[in-house]
DNA sequence: ATAATTTGTAACATGTAGTGCTACAGACAA
DNA sequence: TTGTCTGTAGCACTACATGTTACAAATTAT
């Protein structure tokens, strides 16, 4: 959904490991709705990202050491979109181009997903935390 | 604007060098309006990309060869946005981690940019109507 | 000149996706 | 039992791309 946010709410319980962050914690940094942190928070907790508990002293916390969640866990846990999309339009029967388009443009994304992807999976929240992006 | 609409009209103009393709012509190869046609070949024109005439005959050609324009051409024509994008919301002044997540998205974007950018780059029109993507 | 065609652009309507907001059931701690 | 959170539904609001209509200006052909 909301990738902005959701690596803002990974970031926020990377700095703050061992303790629960509740919703309205993490909206006030993030300058959000309490209920689109849940949403976002929610997906992550999906993807076994993040680990929430209800009731007084409940949040969110990160599930696993920060050196061991990727950029790349959190853009798929998101849903996010490809790095290359094409229109959503179905091929046109008349039109020889209109064909071969959605060929064209899965090539091409899986083209730049491929070097994409090394840079997010190499980049840890730890390194993010540390401010060391890209060796 | 729409990078999918931009690549599809590029693309029909390839597949026909010397001949002018009207608004109408593209629109139907697309399905859509003929006036968002129209919306993306004026980005594309302003970039220098295509040659657009009016009147009877009149239409889009590609403004020089295709193997001489890439997909990042067309991606900068179209004033595409980065690939990783942080929210909008400005750094709440209490909050650490708000402060410097500016900074995070602008690194993750710059590293993922110089992977991406190559690709783009190097993947020319004429490549894309050949299916010779990515070598 | 005149008529027909096409771009370029404005103005407004429509569709769609993310977000804000309220509400509330369920889980949990004290 | 009470109060605090999550999870989620439902609906309003906002932002933005696209659809639609309209028309001036450029160009071609007769």
């Amino acid at each position: 959904m909301s990738f902005g946010t959701g690596l803002h709410i990974m970031l926020a319980l990377a700095y703050n490991p061992g303790v629960r962050l509740s919703s309205n914690d993490l909206a006030s940094s993030i300058d959000v709705n309490p209920v689109t942190v849940r949403r976002v928070v929610s997906e992550l907790a999906a993807s076994g990202l993040v680990d929430t508990q209800t009731g007084p002293g409940g949040g969110a916390m990160l599930a696993r050491p920060a050196n061991r969640i990727t950029v790349q866990d959190i853009y798929e846990a998101l849903g996010e979109p490809p790095f290359i999309e094409g229109h959503s339009k179905d091929p046109q029967a008349h039109c020889i181009v209109s064909a071969c388009m959605p060929r064209v443009f899965q090539r091409l994304n899986e083209a730049v997903t491929r070097k994409a992807i090394p840079v997010l999976r190499s980049t840890t929240l730890q390194k993010l935390v540390d401010e060391d992006i890209e060796s």
